[in-house]
DNA sequence: GCAAACAAGTTTGTTATACAAACCAGTCTG
DNA sequence: CAGACTGGTTTGTATAACAAACTTGTTTGC
């Protein structure tokens, strides 16, 4: 019935893993910002490949966890949006990576 | 505009992900597959702490994406469902971690 | 021997999500 | 001054995850 090892018993961090950073997309955009520090709509938008919706929409995600803020200038006449990491943001950034390699690491490695 | 650094260029692996195996409770029943070879519907059910209605889809989807085998038999006149990875599913669930993996790590460090 | 409880799942319904397409306000250009 | 371009936001759609309700059959209590 069960399978022949009873005491098979994995850590699951991966259940607990932030779902908001867990999304590709939004992996990606914090990957950049972690690394640039700070940057435009428009840097990202090039960057990630995303389409603007897309972009648009994660960025409010982000800021509405709490991860990004989004600040509206203008450069001249243009409008602009900056985006930088909050250190909240940073800090979770930090966690996922450590937990994700967590769970990606110790495997027990079954059979063939 | 940009950020200061204009090369900054991530690899982005992330993006092409296998979003079956991306999803957690989906990761989280391919490596107790992983590690078992073989086990029941209710071993799984009480490993990962899934109700019964979400493990049973998941499974639905991992076998339609042909990484997990499904088998029903019969145990005395208890019906029994037997999962099992496919030789495909574990290429994948291999490539997988290999390709987060490598997302993980290789970050340059931005700065506090 | 039949009603109620249990086993092993599946189906259904709700809520949220990712994504692209359409839209919009303002600016620049021929 | 008409049309194209910038820099986005809003809207619509299809998929997804999840839990709750249901189903088919078996076992147990009375």
């Amino acid at each position: 019935m069960s399978p022949k090892n009873k005491e098979t018993q994995l850590n699951q961090p991966i259940t607990e893993v932030d779902r908001i950073i867990h999304e590709p997309a939004r992996y990606l955009i914090m990957a950049y910002l972690y690394v640039v520090e700070s940057a435009d709509f428009l840097f990202l938008l090039r960057q990630t490949g995303l389409t603007k919706g897309n972009l648009s929409s994660h960025l409010g995600k982000l800021e509405k966890a709490g991860y990004v803020d989004i600040k509206k200038k203008f450069s001249g006449k243009i409008p602009q949006t900056l985006l930088r990491l909050t250190r909240d943001g940073r800090v979770a950034f930090d966690a996922y990576r450590a937990s994700m390699k967590k769970a990606l690491a110790d495997l027990p490695n079954g059979r063939k």
